[in-house]
DNA sequence: TATTGTTATACTCTATAACTATA
DNA sequence: TATAGTTATAGAGTATAACAATA
């Protein structure tokens, strides 16, 4: 905690927080994945994929059950973004990869995702500069889960 | 479109954009809902319900079904946070409105869904200020939809 | 007839538990 | 016996259509 930060009603940090939270919430990329035709999961998967990753790393990367794993992977074979292919060290295993298909949808996805909304690119540039120097300043700084 | 704004990979915006979105997602109002013991949906129903409202008002503000809108506030009357009753004046219309309890509950939220979060407070003082001073500026030049 | 809200139904998302195939 | 993934099943979220009550 810092000196003359007293974080009571009416602060800067709390003022901040509350004009950012009306600038980005609700998140573009619900509608960037409806423009898509993709389910919020699918979606996910479909980032989380930049790598090949086994059905169990996707579970860990999406936050959600193995067992959930196997219908979102299901889905994204049918539609021939994704193979799953088992292992050769442990067939146990399967790994899931991107077809070419779906690598090129994920990169026209993660263009769309880095697009600036029009409020940010709207700002006059020396205002662009000090918003990126000061949230450099705070990924710098950031502790886990703050 | 602003002059010396090029919106190149790697521009002040995009750049900016990048910084924020890795800072303000996954929601922290998602976690919040966790702890009070409240789904997605319940917990926006609540926050809907600072003034009283039809069901099909809620409806429009939750965007989601008319119908879907009957089983959420069935469970907020479960829980005693809300109670619907008809309307006097056209008795299809059905109103409804927090309990004592469901006030309680929703002052409660709103203070936390206010809390900056630590990335915001412990920035400097002088960068809490200019951070305010350009999401000002950003929410009042706010076309709808950007 | 039109409108408000509910019910019936269906599809998706998520989780748990039982199962399989490997190890 | 333990592990990776699947299947079976169930609960909650959301949508459409048919319905009841009211206007």
């Amino acid at each position: 905690m810092k000196t003359g930060n007293i974080n009571a009603k009416g602060d800067l940090a709390t003022e901040a927080w509350g004009l950012l939270t009306g600038l980005v919430y609700p998140p573009p990329f619900l509608s960037i994945a409806r423009e898509f035709d993709l389910r919020p999961s699918t979606f996910a998967a479909l980032r989380a994929l930049e790598q090949p990753r086994t059905m169990g790393e996707l579970a860990g990367l999406l936050h959600c059950d193995n067992s959930n794993v196997t219908g979102i992977v299901d889905s994204l074979e049918d539609k021939t973004l994704a193979v799953r292919k088992p292992s050769e060290v442990d067939r146990r295993i399967k790994v899931v990869e991107l077809s070419g298909q779906g690598e090129t949808l994920l990169t026209r996805l993660k263009r769309e995702v880095a697009k600036p909304p029009a409020w940010v690119k709207d700002l006059p540039e020396e205002d662009q500069e000090a918003l990126r120097d000061i949230l450099e300043k705070a990924v710098a700084s950031r502790t886990p889960g703050s």
